[in-house]
DNA sequence: CGGATTATTATGTATATACATGTTCATCCA
DNA sequence: TGGATGAACATGTATATACATAATAATCCG
């Protein structure tokens, strides 16, 4: 950001457009000049200025007509990008020590709750998990899973006795599709006593359902301690970089 | 999607690769062919399956080095992109009718809390409100939203009595950066009897922190009832489209 | 033999060019 | 006048080409 360091012509342009619309210069609705023109403009090849204008357009930014332009797009939805990563690195970014205990593993075959939160049809083995993450000395998340053994057999040989299923996973499926459903809840007695917390007390749960090539991979519950954690997320237009 | 109509060249070779990707036959750490070789096996130029290897690599499912080649990445976060859509649209989408109402509106100078939550450095004048959204007969949402006088002075004139406050933000402040935290929390006396719930429930809470080019704009709060309702996300390699 | 130098290689960026595609606008003729 | 026709226009996609850049491999020489 604000490099000064030599960019290149395409990042120049690009954030120069995106200062405009961001400051609101352009406002929504205005049509921004045409390739050619921003070409003759920035002293590049019509190429260079579509390429820019095919990134704001992906990000956003604009909106893109035959024949009538280029426009400044309504920001409508306010998209938060969240990137939930793995407990251990969220603990240690505190600089809290990390630990792992699990509490139960069952394999067993997937009763009629199980079939629904993995999206089964069919009946099913399922590997059943309950673990506890600590950061220090404190009950940091509880993390109830189900694994597919129909998609993940191999993970009837592993104990998860010393490391988080989470990261193994990750490892065995390769890319996937997932869903979250974030929701609040207030701890039942099982889930107070588990995470030393008050019965009652609320709590944010995160659900994940994971999907990979060959079908339902994994279902996973996290409850975190309400008070104590918060889920933070930033948005800025253009994003990345 | 696998729409069969005549896509380009461009998607197409995307969508192929792509494929492999997320199969897993390319695993993580895989190299994937030089550009030159792409070019040859997809019968097209190396401009073209440079500007796909462009797109994968900002979609985060390849890695580029010099020289070395571009490899497949590790899926190491997991990013949920979140649509927080204004809650006039949320509730019309369950199909129930939807109402407002303004329980508060107040100017005064900003508290030590106001300033605090809006990044404010320096003493200003705020808009203090308080907004219920309601959902058929039930009330689905309280509001509370600090808005900053100093950049948006306009916000005195109205009297958001008809219309919540969020979308006449939106047209205001053409486009802005956002901070979003998520977390829940036990109702308060107030709240619970506010949202119609019992004393002590847990409350799914939304704050988001808004900025515009001329600094700090907005600050507001939703409370949801928290087994009420849940946020959810979905996230796919590769995305948008 | 080892460290510096050079060559090679693959990606990164940019240009000029060409043709396709979908709109809008002007024109022409029944 | 109205409806079909086609020209003009702006974007979309693709190619060939050129040179820059960074990392590795090969070479050379003290």
């Amino acid at each position: 950001m604000t490099n000064g360091k030599e960019a290149t012509l395409h990042q120049r342009i690009l954030s120069d457009i995106e200062g405009r619309i961001v400051s609101g210069e352009w406002p929504p609705g205005y049509r921004l000049p045409f390739e050619v023109d921003l070409a003759i403009q920035y002293g590049c090849s019509r190429m260079t200025a579509n390429k820019v204008l095919t990134h704001l357009a992906r990000a956003g930014l604009i909106e893109r007509r035959k024949k009538s332009g280029s426009f400044v797009a309504q920001p409508v939805t306010q998209a938060a990008v969240l990137e939930i990563h793995s407990i251990e690195a969220e603990v240690r970014s505190l600089n809290l020590s990390y630990s792992y205990r699990l509490e139960r593993r069952v394999r067993r075959e997937a009763s009629a709750i199980d079939r629904q939160h993995l999206e089964l049809s069919e009946p099913a083995p399922v590997l059943d998990l309950v673990c506890l993450h600590h950061a220090g000395e404190r009950p940091f998340c509880l993390e109830e899973r189900l694994i597919n053994l129909t998609t993940v057999p191999e993970a009837e040989g592993e104990d998860f006795s010393s490391s988080a299923p989470g990261t193994w996973l990750i490892s065995q499926i390769p890319w996937n599709t997932a869903e979250h459903r974030i929701y609040a809840q207030s701890a039942s007695a099982e889930v107070a006593k588990t995470l030393d917390i008050s019965r009652n007390a609320a709590c944010l749960v995160i659900e994940r359902r994971t999907w990979g090539s060959t079908g339902p991979v994994t279902f996973v519950r996290f409850i975190y301690p309400g008070d104590r954690h918060a889920l933070v997320a930033r948005f800025t237009p253009g994003g990345e970089s």
